[in-house]
DNA sequence: GATGAATGAGATTTCATTCAT
DNA sequence: AATGAATGAAATCTCATTCAT
């Protein structure tokens, strides 16, 4: 119980935080601001958190439990559908999330850039030393696969209960679905938080174009009739 | 001709700062260091570029023409070939060009969530003054849509030639093209310089899959077949 | 008593710094040297004192706090004595104060010469911005006319004892008195921290006899014989 | 003749120093903006003068031989008076010289504060290498001391002339001279170029006063009553 | 000799981070 | 655990002075 008012406080900080990042970004966030947002001194935000980064990376964390979290919701949801049903919900799930949450998108889109050839030993010059000794990027790594593997998972759910075609890779196909979102999620962020359409396309369109195509490619019931329907789009 | 010395001494400059930020990314960069690699003073350095910010903006302008170079070229190898072909040439380019130049993509795509809404007028606070007030920047955003407008006329092109499906929206083929490009240098960039596979899922699969699948979408001999089999990807 | 520690911290790295001007002059005296000669960092330095600048406007005031002192001392120990007496004595307090305070007297003197006209609105384009804003420059206007004053003040009780001439203007003639001592001072300085004559005249000669002659002026018991006697000066 | 040219040049580039000097001061005077206000580069600039205070001792040359053609007038126009008339004259023509020559006077008392002590080998920190080398420094070492030998030598005029106290020593009196016009163009100075009265005093009363002190003080006239009725100046 | 560009030295600022109390 | 002060590293700027052409 000791633990429970630290971490409520930890919440804080990091609520504060996030709300100085999105306002003014990471960079341009100065430490003292975002104590004085959460209430407490420089220091008491260092002593819960080792540096910025590490700051940043408790967002981060914060946001990959989210989408987690909106993962097996989505899971949990469609556990009585179809596998590929259940799939094209997960991807709609992930944009939908970074739709709405347009920190942590960006948060979860740099950490996946950060963590790179984090295991080839090479490169590494852009990963601080306390950074790698974190706790958060610890924890981050424990779960960082999560979305990943649940997708891989639900294909196979899919081709076992025959409604995703049996031949396609599960993991090529999660990373091709993550191609779909990541490409609309970065439009979506060029976009702004402005709502507008861009070059007068609305990215809506998009978004339904991209779930009716991993749909397509995925499906058992993939026909060329669906496919060239779905290019009449607007 | 008068500034062509200047000019060559800004390129000698920007090379520099290319390899700095390549070696030790760009919070690590030191302007000292740019300036020693350029065989300059720090000062001149800022003569030249007001800002490490704004030298950053310099290499993407930079970058950005270089991609516009490889259009432009991809463009003129194509020219005699129908359109589909040129469309799907671009598109290569563009993720080739990613894959060879680290820096530029990541460039690229900071810029293009950099400004992000910029010309609606809201939400610039991430954009520094010094920022706004650069040359750069503003010569950026003179041709940041050139990629665009010209993978969109390639493709009425292929609509005019018959090669690509005609009830299609240019504009918004070229966003989904862009989407799977940007999914792909994501993920590609996540992945690092090692070549490793993500995932046991080599990289270039993807590329290749999605290169077929964006001919397939807008070719006008598109066939549920030809869907299938690229399916079979390994 | 709060500001205490501020204060001591303060008086260090004031005198850090008179002893690096002292040593090299101003001009010559590096901010980090000062820092280092105080034990402290160059930005700790700078939260002190805004510029160099300050830093001297900050001796400067020093400088007159000093004097003032020595002027409240030269009072106390003259206070039972004729006013005649007590103006000689400040006179010459003022003379001693500037050959025992090289960095002191010359830092007066431009002080004097800086502040011209500041009163009268014009003229101000030698004032920095930030030496008008310096707390010190305040500081300084407030106690600048107390040595003036404190003369003047000393020269009314010595009319009202019958040591000092009636007539004579008090403001007047601390005015006259000062133009002895910045004439004393300035050939002192002109003559450097070498005591050797100048022009093989000692100038301590030349501050006796304008002792003497300002006691002359204004004595009510001065007679010509005085005077003559006066001239046979060495 | 080809020299001719050369020294208009130079002329013009030191009026356009005084003239920057006079209105910002000399620590505020950019070479950028001399150079300007003369119609030259910052190069020719330094082909003339080798550096900011070579052209500052050349002011102090210009001063220095603008000030003896005063002395050298002044002696002219009272030859066939008496000694003391033409030593109160010289000193009268030394104040008004400084009146007239705000920037002159602050440079002659900053250059006769400068040379101190350069014959003793001790303190010579503040003055370059550069600078003891300049041709200026060389010419105004050879003539600084020359109003100060003229003083002398008009005082011994006196003396033999019966007009001035045969026991005053020459050197010591002109410097009591010299004292008194520092003393007098400090206070000027510290007034600004605003000729309001400092605390109600009329400075001129002070010269008035100076100069009638300086004859009372050599005069062989010299009586008491000359003294006292000095004293009621108002 | 003139010009535009470059240099060197140091002032000043900005922050993340740490220390002392 | 909280506070105010300090540190260190680097960005940035200002100018006198010098170089190359």
């Amino acid at each position: 119980m000791k633990d429970t008012k630290k971490t409520i406080k930890e919440n804080n900080i990091i609520e504060a935080a996030e709300s100085v990042f999105r306002a003014v970004g990471f960079k341009n966030a100065k430490m003292e601001d975002i104590a004085s947002e959460a209430g407490i001194t420089k220091v008491t935000l260092y002593s819960y958190f080792q540096s910025k980064e590490n700051l940043y990376l408790a967002i981060t964390y914060r946001a990959l439990q989210s989408l987690n979290d909106a993962y097996y919701n989505s899971l949990d949801n469609n556990k009585n559908k179809k596998g590929i049903d259940s799939v094209v919900a997960l991807i709609e799930t992930f944009m939908t999330f970074c739709e709405e949450n347009f920190l942590y998108s960006e948060t979860l889109l740099e950490y996946f850039s950060l963590v790179r050839s984090t295991s080839s030993g090479q490169d590494q010059t852009k990963l601080t030393e306390a950074t790698k000794e974190s706790l958060y990027y610890m924890k981050l790594q424990d779960i960082q696969n999560l979305p990943f593997k649940l997708t891989a998972k639900e294909i196979s759910r899919g081709q076992a209960d025959g409604s995703i075609l049996p031949h396609i890779d599960p993991i090529f196909s999660t990373l091709q679905g993550w191609s779909f979102i990541i490409g609309y999620t970065k439009l979506l962020n060029a976009n702004g938080s402005n709502k507008s359409p861009l070059f007068n396309v609305d990215l809506n369109d998009l978004k339904i174009f991209n779930l009716k195509l991993a749909r397509t490619l995925m499906s058992s019931e993939s026909t060329l009739a669906k496919i060239d329907a779905m290019n009449v789009h607007s």
